[in-house]
DNA sequence: GCGGAAAACCGATTGACTCTCGGTCTTTCG
DNA sequence: CGAAAGACCGAGAGTCAATCGGTTTTCCGC
């Protein structure tokens, strides 16, 4: 029985690494960015290189040159990328059960924590006031 | 640039699939599952029946044999699965932003209706009547 | 200009997986 | 006991991330 973690997220964790580095501080060059995440692991700045290169072609990342070097800004914001992935996730399997993705998202929530039950309460109230009104 | 889908389940094409047999129909045999995904793709037995085994060592499928077949069972509910791959996304990204992910639900609960949006508020309503007058 | 350093690129390797079988061993049952 | 059905093993082909080494390109200062 071994309780593989069942890898989720679309990118491999060096480049899951480097994409909060880059929305952290809002840019990356290989240099800095290898200095903050790759001298750690002591892994070389190509490395490095490779994967911010993969992130560009991914469409994740966008580069200009800055002198001799590529200056990395993120494409999406972070919240904007972990929609796309609850979107598609959620889409896949909203196959007839919407309903059971809601319960389990209320659930995911309460265990957050009751404040940010409270704020969903918040946003859920807003949002059917701009919609709707009231009424149904 | 090709944009390429950024796949996420944690599971292959082929594993998807059988699970989704076997969620729909309760239970499966290597045969009866073949017959059902693995002729219209051209595959044989064996194919069906390594992916089987290999779902059931990842935990995903219990069996036990019947005759000298194994008759094959999940062992999670579809939406648990579902809920435990939210669960681990939302995981990820809670790391100071739970407010962007909440924001980012509800956007994709609007979009997937109006009713749904009701219905969540309903259930957040219920669960805040809980906790709150529970005394938390 | 030129030379050297900084950085990008290319190509290759390794390792983890999934998919796909063929061939063999085991179990069942008549 | 002997055939059949089915499970298992091992292996090959793809894909993809991670990781470098080596080569080419690009700047910048002299």
């Amino acid at each position: 029985m071994s309780k593989q973690p069942l890898q989720l997220s679309p990118l491999g964790e060096l480049e899951s690494a480097v994409m909060n580095h880059v929305w952290a501080t809002g840019e990356g060059e290989a240099k800095t960015v290898h200095a903050a995440l790759g001298a750690p692991r002591g892994i070389t700045v190509n490395t490095i290189q490779s994967t911010l290169k993969r992130l560009f072609e991914k469409g994740l990342l966008e580069r200009h040159k800055v002198s001799h070097a590529y200056l990395y800004r993120a494409r999406v914001t972070r919240e904007a990328f972990h929609q796309g992935l609850i979107s598609r996730l959620v889409g896949q399997m909203v196959n007839g059960q919407a309903d059971a993705l809601v319960t389990a998202f209320v659930d995911l929530t309460e265990r957050a924590g009751l404040d940010q039950l409270e704020r969903l309460e918040a946003l859920v109230a807003e949002r059917l006031r701009q919609r709707g009104g009231g009424g149904a």
